[in-house]
DNA sequence: GCCGTTTTCGGCCCGACTGTTTTCAGTCG
């Protein structure tokens, strides 16, 4: 049993106790435990074994002795004691009611014990036939929310991807700042903890007209901006809403006298911030989303910003995305946080696509792309023959394009020395301060306003396709002459994914595989996302000394954090690409960072942050 | 059920909003 499947079952269990009515504190672990094991690199089932040492469990902070011997029982069995006793009692579909809008584990255990009724479909029939009015608390208005809820689970019951919830977020921000005295609108949540998804938008907006006895008037602005499609609350400073796509939307306003607290509250994790207010209680203060506060005379300690309540608590600040209660705490009280990798730090990105095969750009379009982004060097790698879909490329084909590749580099050096093209006039652009905007994201805008000192290189290179037996599908005399090589998993694979692992072995063990792309081949194994053993990849892949990509597209990311630690761990080498397919899908790159840094990854961890393409390219794999 | 610079028992985070409550319980974040 994975990680995965162990704390769901925890997290399950949770839930019942929850509807049984069982000692919240209780339930609290429970929920900690869930997420403790769902946070470790390595998997659990085997220190779960019998004959395991006891004491590796225990070490699991939120892992005591009752849920260690949970967690042997899980593995053994399949399940616990005091899951099946639960079971017995309920049934498992009430688990769904519980993701209703409304419903919270006394309204399902009400609704059981009074009813019989256990699933959405009963839920429904009841709600619609008026029974839930008879019981306490439940009249017309619950109902009809109910209803609502039930038809938006079955509609939608999904979360967003990233950068669908960032794109939302910015457009919503922008009409939110058309309110005269609104000055700022932050997103926070799980957005800005980096997420890989957020299950709703929370948006903090401040400034004067948020000010207590004015916010009314901003409020209600907020409250009929023309993209909602329903509104769900409104309070004295809160406004909850969804979007035509389902999106849940919370907007609050807040004084900025208190907007630091506010922002530390809503960024959460919730797990984060239990935490943090159990170590305000032990230095005699309070933290709220207002202020931190001391307990005896109620006098703010710190408020406006977040780093100053960080402070206060004897703490170094935590960025959002390490906010998880995973030991962010217990680092940033003995000053070990490490110092994040930041998107200032890369200096290439080496595998994107152009329309040679089945990109959008040209060679030069990707270049000058890149270097408005303030990078020093990219490689092009496009695809091999095997996948036909793509206009892969046959060896003579590959050869021919990398020719192309270098004298575009070529031309471009040469322009440098003569003091014009792309890299001087990125670097004239940037100067002109306020004209670097437009087509590019603002956190590039200190990149590119560096002088440049040396000609942007175009390295060549492939992303060839690992054939079934595990060998790549160009020549070796063709890969010699190739850069960068990419070797990815695609959708070749119609046998057993059983074999998965020992395919990347084998491809991994060609010398001229300088870097494994799709590592988890997450895409392609849509019945079994994790099938492949990462562990024994990365193990392989650090003493090969090739490194592992991680892809910073949401949609075709399949490393996680916890899996970017594992590879940490390992000594595996890493490198953060885009794989663009077009110009705009450079913008990529910040949620790739977002992703490194949640796994707790500096600047020293990641390839391609060298400073130059020669010692970008002297950090790759040795060819033979 | 976990945990310990108020240690092996007695604690365990905080506030707003909703509906239907005439003073608050349940839900949510």
């Amino acid at each position: 049993m994975d990680n995965i499947s162990l704390a769901r079952l925890l997290d399950e269990t949770a839930s019942l106790l929850e509807i049984d009515g069982a000692d919240p504190f209780r339930i609290r672990s429970y929920r900690r435990a869930a997420e403790a094991v769902e946070q470790q690199t390595t998997q659990l089932a085997p220190l779960a074994a019998p004959d395991a040492d006891p004491k590796l469990l225990l070490a699991i902070p939120g892992i005591g002795k009752g849920m260690a011997a949970n967690l042997r029982d899980l593995v053994a069995t399949g399940s616990m004691p005091l899951r099946e006793e639960l079971l017995n009692k309920y049934k498992p579909t009430m688990l769904d009611l519980l993701r209703l809008p409304g419903m919270g584990p006394k309204s399902v255990a009400l609704i059981w014990s009074a009813l019989q009724v256990g699933d959405i479909d009963a839920l429904e029939t009841a709600a619609k036939a008026g029974h839930l009015n008879t019981l306490p608390r439940m009249g017309e208005k619950f109902t009809a929310k109910l209803l609502k809820g039930i038809e938006d689970y079955r509609k939608n019951s999904s979360r967003f991807r990233i950068d669908h919830a960032h794109e939302f977020a910015q457009r919503i921000s922008a009409l939110i700042l058309e309110f005269p005295g609104i000055d700022q609108v932050t997103p926070a949540g799980s957005l800005r903890r980096g997420r890989e998804t957020v299950g709703d938008l929370d948006l903090l907006a401040t400034g004067p007209a948020c000010e207590a006895n004015v916010v009314a008037a901003a409020v209600e602005h907020v409250a009929t901006l023309p993209l909602i499609d329903k509104l769900m609350a409104r309070g004295q400073n809160k406004v909850t809403f969804t979007l035509r796509n389902n999106l849940q939307v919370d907007v609050r306003l807040l004084p900025r006298a208190s907007y630091g607290a506010a922002l530390q509250y809503f960024s959460g994790s919730k797990m984060h911030n239990v935490a943090l207010r159990q170590r305000a209680i032990k230095r005699g203060l309070t933290l709220s989303e207002y202020a931190l506060l001391r307990l005896e005379d109620n006098v703010i300690v710190a408020a406006v910003s977040e780093a100053e309540i960080y402070n206060a608590l004897d703490l170094d600040f935590i960025p959002p995305e390490l906010r998880e209660n995973a030991g962010e705490i217990e680092a940033a009280a003995n000053h070990t946080l490490p110092e994040l990798i930041t998107l200032a730090d890369i200096r290439g990105d080496v595998h994107m696509h152009t329309s040679e095969t089945d990109g959008t750009a040209t060679i030069r379009e990707m270049a000058e792309a890149a270097i408005r982004r303030g990078l020093k060097y990219i490689a092009i790698t496009d695809h091999s023959k095997n996948l036909a879909m793509t206009n892969g490329m046959d060896d003579a084909r590959a050869l021919a394009h990398a020719k192309r590749v270098r004298e575009v580099s070529e031309q471009l050096a040469e322009e440098f020395a003569a003091g014009k093209g792309p890299q001087w006039a990125a670097y004239e652009a940037s100067l002109a301060a306020k004209s670097l905007r437009a087509d590019i994201i603002p956190q590039y805008a200190s990149l590119a306003s560096a002088k440049p000192t040396a000609p942007f290189r175009i390295f060549t290179g492939i992303e060839v396709d690992i054939l079934a037996e595990g060998q790549l599908d160009l020549e070796d005399e063709t890969l010699e002459q190739l850069d960068i090589v990419v070797a990815s998993v695609h959708s070749r694979f119609d046998q057993p994914i059983a074999q998965m692992t020992e395919r990347i072995l084998r491809a991994i063990e060609n010398p001229y595989t300088r870097i494994l792309g799709h590592p988890t081949g997450r895409k392609v194994l849509k019945r079994d996302p994790y099938a492949v053993d990462l562990e024994e990849v990365f193990r392989r892949a650090s003493a090969l000394g090739v490194a592992v990509e991680h892809n910073a597209h949401p949609a075709r990311a399949d490393l996680k954090d916890t899996h970017l630690k594992l590879a940490k761990e390992l000594g595996c080498a890493i490198s953060v690409n885009t794989d663009a397919h077009a110009t705009e899908e450079l913008d990529n790159m910040p949620f790739g960072i977002t992703q490194l840094r949640r796994a707790w990854l500096t600047k020293a961890d990641v390839l391609n942050t060298a400073e130059t393409p020669e010692a970008f390219l002297a950090s790759l794999r040795k060819r033979p």
